[in-house]
DNA sequence: ATAGGTCTGTGCCTTTGGTTACTGTAAAGC
DNA sequence: GCTTTACAGTAACCAAAGGCACAGACCTAT
């Protein structure tokens, strides 16, 4: 465990911050496909991604999701700090798009590091930073993008996430996370398989190239 | 100077750290319409808005803009912030919206009043915090609305930031701002004139009812 | 007053993406 | 085996938004 947190964290943070972690953190292993967080969640910790990845979404009133980015290992969730900060509730909902294991560390400890280890103090920046970022991806992706780029850059981030070739989705979960339907999705991928991109097969797509 | 501070800050910040930001800050005045910062600009002072306010944009390789949000009284950008923390370019363009006056704060106090005061950190946040969510709301309208809803909004919000019922834009201006076409809006805007909720002019158009 | 530029209105057409509806087929349950 | 369900392919149609072209109104400068 100990050695776990260091080979991620050890660029990051001062020793006696790694032994508090591992003293008031709660490691939490979770599968593929499970909601670990959820719009409207209050939240009294914050969690640092041991491994894994994780997919964080949008949804509005009428159900509609938009994926908005993916965290990976080292990374943690700037909206629900801000959430704890403001002791609000979540404006996302965050699933582990592969196992997961995460740290989840008390929100009250959050301060406290923070006044008390200029490494912490980084790494919240940092990550505020990076989510800002992937943020601003995101906005130019669905307003400068059209759809067939967009996909394919959905392609590309999944199988870089996942670390594998083969996408094991169905073509309607990937309209959700692009907010489209699955009949333009299987428009746009037979497009993409007669480039020689891709190879369809019935619940997972085979890249070759994209 | 000292009362302006205290009438904006004084229920974020300690007393000693306004007097510091009077010490260290520069305070400029911008004309409207002026070019605060730029996309590629690098950046050495974090801005306070005292006055006025500051829209921020993004632009994308084509040149093709698009709104991101208002900045106002008191507020900071946190993607500036970001980007000196960061020491790399700017992401965005930030335009003054209406005559504005700001404090410019050298960035390396940042990071000494970052640990120094617990006002400053808790500000910081919180700018962090209500971009984000700014952000997550800038989706949620291109993601989710149409140009019908987005053009309303932009309209309502404008209204808001310039405390003006008359909006002294251009078609072309409104189209630039929501990423869209001259013709387009014209089309929307005549539609809300049907409606009676705006009556439009040559260079401006006074809204009635949104 | 005339000329040239800017701003707005509008008709017509194209593109992109979304909807509906139906088909075939693979998997899963019995 | 048969039935049911989930998944994918496709055609036809529709809607939202964008592009083009042009006209008229207004504004400014000479």
């Amino acid at each position: 465990m100990k050695e776990e947190l260091l080979g991620i964290f050890s660029s990051h943070f001062e020793q006696p911050l790694i032994d508090e972690i591992i003293e008031v953190g709660k490691c939490m292993e979770v599968p593929a496909g499970e909601t670990i967080m959820d719009i409207g969640n209050y939240i009294r910790s914050i969690p640092l991604l041991l491994s894994g990845a994780i997919k964080v979404l949008r949804e509005d009133d009428e159900g509609d999701e938009l994926l908005l980015y993916y965290l990976e290992q080292g990374e943690t969730c700037s909206v629900t700090m801000a959430c704890c900060m403001g002791h609000t509730q979540s404006e996302i909902r965050a699933i582990a798009e592969t196992d997961a294991k995460i740290m989840m560390v008390p929100v009250q400890k959050m301060e406290e590091w923070m006044a008390k280890y200029k490494g912490w103090r980084n790494y919240v920046f940092e990550s505020y930073h990076n989510r800002l970022n992937e943020l601003l991806q995101t906005v130019d992706s669905i307003a400068f993008k059209n759809l067939d780029q967009r996909l394919v850059d959905y392609l590309k981030k999944k199988i870089e996430v996942t670390n594998d070739n083969q996408i094991r989705s169905t073509h309607q979960e990937i309209a959700y996370d692009l907010h489209t339907s699955r009949v333009v999705i299987s428009r746009l991928l037979k497009k993409l398989e007669k480039m020689k991109k891709l190879v369809l097969h019935r619940n997972y797509i085979q890249i070759l190239d994209l």
